[in-house]
DNA sequence: TCCTAGTTGCAAATGATTTGCAAAAAGCCT
DNA sequence: AGGCTTTTTGCAAATCATTTGCAACTAGGA
């Protein structure tokens, strides 16, 4: 098959669907729907939402559907499953770089970044204990410079911090 | 009240005791029990292995009081809520310095570190991108060096730790 | 098209944590 | 110590996110 010009979402999309069907997994209507949401997400949603958006392909999928695909996925390695502060877990599609995760604790948002500078340092710290890194996990919450911290409008409560 | 001679363990019972009373909250039997596990404990214990230490002290202590006594010592900021990967909320005291967690992941043992460069290299990223920090978190899943992956025993590992 | 193993939707099960409620106990006042 | 009011407790039932059992359904190769 020639290779045609797409767009990185078409890209993704199939990057997906070829690591499912990879996995010996069969390529269902909701799955298809499911990819594609994944594919064109750029956010970090969680299973409630991604179920909402492939509702609009496929009216009726359940939420149980959603929730095997995305762990079919994640054991493809093709999408990461984040469990931010708080609630359910959240997912993007792999095919970024390692990266680490920024949180906007006033609006939820949520900014991606790397330091390959801290990047070394875990690895150093870790091996002064004659450890090996298998993987990290590092999450900053943050806050907009100067913004005065006012009633947060999320969730846990009185988790203000004195660092 | 004379200062009398008491050991680490009894001051931190102390402390937590009057983080409780300055709440305003009243200490009953279950409490005081809780307290003492959770000031003897130099490990991470989740609230089902704080529930079985403190039954030692107060047979019958429901597991409903020692999910409510440790959400309102976290309130107050004397013992910390830490969510690791997998499974239940793992406690600690927080009478020690701020730190992070290298979690083996062969064996479940927790080790504490703290890196005044990465918390830098932290701070400067955020504020590089107009935020500040409200807090961080890190954890490191490590293994032994040299060690080769084989299949890991224990899915759930337990909450050993050597200080 | 047929056939069969892999899938789906649904409801019920999990597992951690929370909550409603009536009985029990803490802390305060006398 | 006795009384009284308010907080706590234990228990069962409720949540919440996620998983699973199962019978009906379908993808995809023969």
């Amino acid at each position: 098959m020639p290779k045609k010009r797409m767009t990185k979402t078409q890209e993704r999309a199939e990057r997906l669907t070829r690591a499912l069907r990879d996995a010996g997994v069969r390529i269902t209507r909701q799955r298809t729907a499911l990819l594609n949401v994944l594919a064109e997400a750029d956010d970090h949603p969680d299973a409630v939402e991604l179920h909402r958006r492939s509702e609009e392909q496929v009216p009726g999928i359940s939420l149980s559907t959603v929730y095997r695909t995305l762990s079919a996925l994640e054991d493809q390695g093709v999408i990461q499953r984040h469990q931010f502060e708080g609630d359910a877990a959240r997912f993007e599609h792999a095919e970024t770089e390692h990266h680490d995760h920024m949180i906007d604790v006033d609006t939820g948002n949520v900014i991606e970044f790397c330091s390959d500078r801290i990047e070394r340092l875990q690895a150093e710290i870790a091996a002064e204990m004659g450890y090996e890194i298998v993987h990290h996990r590092m999450e900053l919450y943050v806050r907009k410079k100067g913004r005065d911290g006012g009633a947060s409008a999320d969730g846990l409560p009185g988790d203000e911090e004195q660092d």
